[in-house]
RNA sequence: GCGAGGGUGGUGGAACUGGUAGACACGCCAGACUUAGGAUCUGGUGCCAUCGGCGUAGGGGUUCGACUCCCCUCUCUCGCACCA
């Protein structure tokens, strides 16, 4: 009978499944861990992305399963979103027709590749009895304070037609879905006040030593904290003044000019103040700016464009009057929207005094040297220093500076110490159909009105029409937006955005817990006992998008008493898997080198797929699609069939006791049962403290090499064969469960391979007879020999002084040293 | 520019705290079995060569000994990018 994985697959997926071999619950007496997968959004098919991810998640889910612990492995839909929208439009068919059609086709497609999901836990987040409890976290947080309504400049996507948080306008300022670039625009709209825990977000950061560098300092630049001083500074001959804010108080006696955002509200009122001509020169070169998107506003190569206003602004520290000017480099949503200039230590406002003949006062020199000369500087000097030309605090090193002169401003009464963010709150409302109805009315008598929470969910209307040109269906269902005020009985409208699809992924894993959960989001003591998640598996695409909004959540959800006060953080490790390559590029429709995993698992069957995946390259690395390679891990597949079907009859004679190394007559047996047991050993370190995957694989295939020559299969051989084969298909069956299965229980086992226990090394099996070491002469390689291992440094080397081919390469020559590292080498140092 | 991670055979990739570079696999070559084989099995395969030499992007250093540690240079990928 060969190798026919089109019968042995579905086979072992109907039997686990009737015998419930996956499912799970919550069990206080044993230890849990939660491998948690990133789950997929319902686009139509999986990708080999999908299949690297899961094929890790599962290994992981499996291999712990083995060694005891009660593992909790789930999977889900992230259902609601824009891609539904646009296919409804092209496909005339409707978001949530077209999204359930591709859950029912995916979770065949998951299912095929043999993962062992507890498949009861599945979350659609499309679905009411999901999205009810993110209407619900939204009341929460609104009764908090943490959600809120205000007006502000925000990002807007033409293309997709509405709203965009700031993490989701990415590389030169496109939106993340469609690449369209976005351009400000200034609405009232939702948002979360995720700034309320940018320290915490960024402070935690240190403690998830479990999270790759890369990502951990994605975020940290993400949430951009510095410190520095909010000042006022007064504009000369007026009433009013300009706030300021700065990391360099110590460079405050080198400003030269001052510089404000296009969009700064003082813009305005100093216009108001100007010449009608000039007036109305400023105002066009403000909304020329303006206008531009962020793409253009930084493809002009740092190309800086000002225009002075006329106005001076007068220097805190010693009275200087210094021009103030409107600058296109300055960001209106970054600190104040107005910067102090000083060219000599900024580079940026030295190019643009460059540009615009302005003055540059040196106020840091480098200690033991003169004060620069500003005619001579060909670039701004940065660097610290000590503090020069800036009276009293002269000679002081800049970080000194920095804090006397901050306190000197504080006590004046100029201004205060502040920390300041990159980070932005989350702003959450988005203009489409396809989400989570925001559960908020609006009433005229009484405002905003929260949707109480007797009256969740606030269903999405699925009969709504989906407009062709692309709008919000939800403002084309009047019986749905007209509604009775909650609390004065008056006529209110519904919100019709909804929100961002984030929202919903943003705790999908703690709904996983207590899927059937009906009076709350998920059971407290659920979440106490699996959360944190262990592992979390996805792409790194996410690292300043979901992973924070998740983090922020469960903060959030900590803080609002749902969860346990100390759960701050909802993921412990984090794998961030590599992309999937093909002939050198991403795969991808457009390059037209996109592997179907369908059509793979179809032709060569799951068990084949999910090997090659994980043989080719270690889980973080990117991974080279071969052809070819998917060929040779088959062609594995076949060889440990083989190895089993052709020697069937020996082995199940064998019957299942082992054979202890003392008692193994021939040294081709003990031979093997050393490889049998620092193979377990190799591959059980290599999956559970390295995740070298690869090198895991490689490790068995040398085991099954092994086996298959080995040829002493009579008396005790036959015992450490079968035992040798037995560990062979334990510690294969997480990468490749169902031919595993199906040989085990050739093998006579008639409990599931899937729930039986990882093999532990024997310790004693691990000893050997003789160990190679060899000879260098002035550390080059020169001889090998076999020597009992565990010689010490002195007998090691009289012995392999006393070889005769030692004698012969050292013949005539001067022996300086010799060095010897017990059971390694011998090096001789010569000369002459 | 800043940050992170890489550069090892024809290819994907191995190499524990410095101690036999190239595990394992792909490809290739030769052979066996075959009507045939893109099936299977066996052997070979870093480079140059006659001993021997040279080899982990390049250059320098530390060391008895360096893919591994230190310095410099080049290069690739990814992320951020006027953040005051």
């Amino acid at each position: 009978m060969a190798y026919d994985f089109s019968v042995i697959e579905p086979k072992w997926r109907k039997i686990w499944e009737d015998r419930k071999a996956f499912h799970v619950e919550t069990d206080e007496s044993r230890p849990k861990f939660y491998c948690l997968e990133m789950f997929p959004y319902p686009s139509g098919a999986l990708h080999m992305g999908h299949l690297r991810n899961y094929s890790i998640g599962d290994l992981t889910a499996r291999f712990l399963r083995m060694n005891g612990y009660n593992v909790m492995y789930p999977i889900g839909f992230d259902s609601f979103g824009m891609p539904a929208e646009n296919a409804a439009i092209k496909m005339k068919t409707h978001p949530a027709e077209w999204t359930i059609g591709n859950i029912d086709h995916m979770t065949e497609q998951l299912k095929s590749m043999g993962c062992s999901y507890d498949w009861r836990r599945v979350v659609k987040t499309c679905l009411p009895d999901y999205y009810r409890w993110s209407q619900w976290f939204f009341l929460r947080m609104y009764e908090k304070g943490l959600a809120y309504r205000k007006h502000a400049p925000v990002n807007w996507c033409e293309t997709c037609g509405t709203v965009l948080a700031n993490e989701q306008v990415v590389g030169d300022g496109v939106c993340w879905r469609c690449e369209t670039p976005v351009v400000k625009k200034g609405l009232e709209q939702w948002f979360l006040r995720i700034t309320d825990y940018a320290e915490e977000l960024l402070e935690y950061l240190g403690k998830l030593t479990g999270w790759p560098e890369r990502v951990l300092t994605m975020q940290r630049n993400w949430i951009g904290r510095s410190e520095g001083v909010r000042f006022d500074i007064s504009i000369a001959d007026t009433d009013l003044s300009i706030e300021a804010f700065t990391t360099r108080i110590d460079t405050i006696f080198g400003i030269t000019f001052v510089a404000v955002a296009a969009e700064h509200p003082i813009v305005r009122t100093l216009a108001d103040r100007m010449t009608s001509e000039k007036r109305a020169a400023v105002l066009d070169f403000v909304s020329g700016i303006s206008s531009r998107s962020a793409m253009e506003r930084t493809a002009a190569g740092g190309d800086k464009m000002g225009m002075d206003t006329g106005f001076a602004a007068i220097n805190p520290v010693n009275g200087a009057r210094v021009p103030i000017w409107i600058a296109d480099y300055v960001l209106m949503d970054y600190g104040t929207g107005a910067v102090m200039g000083v060219p000599a230590h900024d580079q940026r406002d030295f190019d643009f005094v460059r540009k615009y003949g302005l003055g540059i006062i040196p106020v840091v020199r480098v200690p033991g040297e003169p004060v620069p000369d500003p005619e001579k500087m060909e670039s701004a000097a940065e660097a610290d220093g000590v503090s020069c030309s800036s009276g009293r605090f002269d000679g002081l090193p800049t970080q000194e500076a920095i804090e006397k002169i901050g306190e000197w401003f504080e006590s004046e009464g100029w201004g205060r110490r502040e920390t300041q963010y990159r980070l932005r709150d989350w702003l959450i409302s988005r203009q489409r159909y396809w989400g989570t109805p925001i559960p908020v009315v609006y009433c005229g008598k009484c405002g905003i009105v929260p949707v109480p929470e007797s009256e969740l969910p606030v269903e999405l209307p699925l009969g709504a029409a989906i407009p062709p040109n692309g709008g919000n269906a939800l403002l084309g269902c009047p019986d749905w937006i007209n509604t009775s005020c909650p609390r004065c009985g008056g006529h209110a409208r519904r919100e019709t955005d909804t929100m961002d699809t984030f929202i919903c992924s943003s705790w999908y894993f703690f709904r996983y817990l207590s899927p059937d959960s009906d009076d709350a989001p998920f059971r407290r003591g659920d979440a106490k006992y699996w959360m944190p998640a262990d592992l979390y598996i996805g792409g790194i695409e996410h690292a300043c998008l979901h992973l924070i909004y998740a983090r922020f959540f469960t903060k959030v959800l900590s803080d609002l008493g749902l969860t346990d006060p100390n759960l701050r953080e909802p993921f412990t490790g984090l794998l961030t898997q590599g992309m999937v390559i093909k002939d050198g590029a991403k795969m991808s429709k457009s390059l037209g080198n996109v592997v179907d995993p369908d059509e793979i698992i179809k032709r060569y069957g799951a068990d084949t797929a999910r090997l090659f995946i994980l043989f080719a390259s270690p889980p973080d690395k990117s991974l080279d699609w071969s052809d070819k390679g998917v060929e040779g891990a088959h062609r594995f597949l076949g060889r440990v069939w083989r190895l089993v079907e052709e020697n069937i009859k020996s082995l199940a004679s064998a019957g299942g006791s082992t054979v202890p190394m003392s008692d193994l007559p021939d040294a081709e047996s003990r031979g093997l049962k050393r490889l049998i047991h620092s193979t377990i050993d190799r591959v059980t370190r290599d999956i559970r403290d390295e995740r070298q995957l690869n090198t895991a694989v490689a490790r068995l295939m040398e085991l099954c090499n092994g086996l298959s020559s080995f040829t002493s299969r009579d008396g005790a051989g036959r015992a450490v064969f079968r035992e040798g084969v037995e560990s062979l298909l334990l510690c294969l069956s997480p990468f490749c469960p169902h031919i595993c299965e199906e040989l085990w229980e050739m093998l006579g086992h008639e409990e599931l391979l899937a729930v039986s226990r990882w093999p532990a090394a024997d310790s004693g099996a691990l000893v050997v007879d003789t160990v190679t070491v060899v000879l260098q002469i002035n550390g080059k390689l020169r001889e090998q020999y076999s020597v009992p291992p565990g010689l010490s440094r002195d007998e090691l080397a009289e012995r392999v002084l006393a070889e005769e081919a030692t004698k012969r390469r050292i013949e005539g020559l001067d022996v300086v040293r010799v060095i010897s590292v017990p059971d390694k080498l011998v090096n001789i140092v010569v000369r002459g």
